[in-house]
DNA sequence: CCCGATTGAGTTGTGCACAATTGAATTGTG
DNA sequence: CACAATTCAATTGTGCACAACTCAATCGGG
């Protein structure tokens, strides 16, 4: 039995290479299309409220609570300065936030929502139930699938 | 219970907005999170043959079969020509493979393994083995979440 | 209080993704 | 056969990711 990660055991005999790692047992690749195929579902919504996903993911946070630091929002979502610095600069200038110097702390840049960045937040409001629906899993798969790659990455994050 | 994308029935009483998205409950950033994880974990590795998680995954398309078209290549990764041409321009410049006009079809590129690109197959080989044990997961969860990723990836790309 | 270490955001450079376009080669149809 | 439609790879432009670095602000030990 394959343990999923693409270990060719029990290859078939035509295989050309015999211990070759094989792309079609590969739960890496599965998670990299599956991640791929649900920005591009998310896509044509996020369209009309021009966003791109991780443009999407940074409101999601400032909608919860807000304002965020840039070091709050990459905790939140793993991402770096890198990543968020030209990505906030762009959210500012569609008008969604708007970027501040803490006064108690020079290093630190608050992110806050404007009245446009905080409207947005209704008419994003369905978006997760239409990507539900087009998932074609029950509930309880759904649930146990986030609960899986909840575990998944936070084994692979451990292991550094 | 919650379907897993993010809906927010049953929210706490202290949640900011009512119907606002919940990141902590969303399949996708789930997914978008454990495979930039999985690549995180492939980087070392890869690094010391010299290849990017993408160019891994070109790179054992052609050591199941060679050679490939552009086109095939896309087909098997979801890749266009837009992302693949750059890409394999790179693993050209690093030895590990030709391209050559098809004589047959002007059109067509195939895309050949050096002996170099071939040898690389047998130092690849370990890969999987050290995700799956770095991943923390049983094999038989590897297993079905691997095709719990490839209904979801279908349903998704069907719905378009 | 001083100064070396740390923290925080931003910049630079590389490599995907992906939309849109280009231009050449081929195919299908009248 | 002619030629419009299609196929194919490549290019251009935008926006992530992420490593490496810069520079200013803050912290902490002596």
């Amino acid at each position: 039995m394959g343990y999923g990660f693409g270990v060719a055991n029990n290859v078939p005999p035509d295989a050309p290479r015999l211990d070759a790692p094989r792309l079609d047992r590969q739960v890496c690749f599965a998670m990299y299309s599956a991640s791929r195929a649900a920005t591009a579902a998310y896509r044509p919504m996020l369209d009309e409220l021009g966003l791109t996903y991780p443009q999407y993911l940074v409101m999601m946070v400032l909608w919860e609570d807000q304002p965020r630091g840039v070091r709050e929002l990459g905790e939140e979502l793993g991402l770096d300065s890198g990543t968020l610095s030209p990505l906030l600069k762009r959210l500012e200038s569609l008008g969604y936030v708007e970027r501040r110097r803490s006064a108690a702390d020079e290093r630190r840049v608050e992110v806050f929502l404007t009245e446009s960045g905080t409207a947005l937040s209704a008419r994003a409001t369905g978006i997760p139930q239409r990507l539900a629906d087009a998932a074609g899993l029950s509930a309880m798969e759904l649930d146990q699938l986030r609960e899986t790659l909840g575990r998944l990455t936070a084994a692979l994050q451990a292991g550094r």
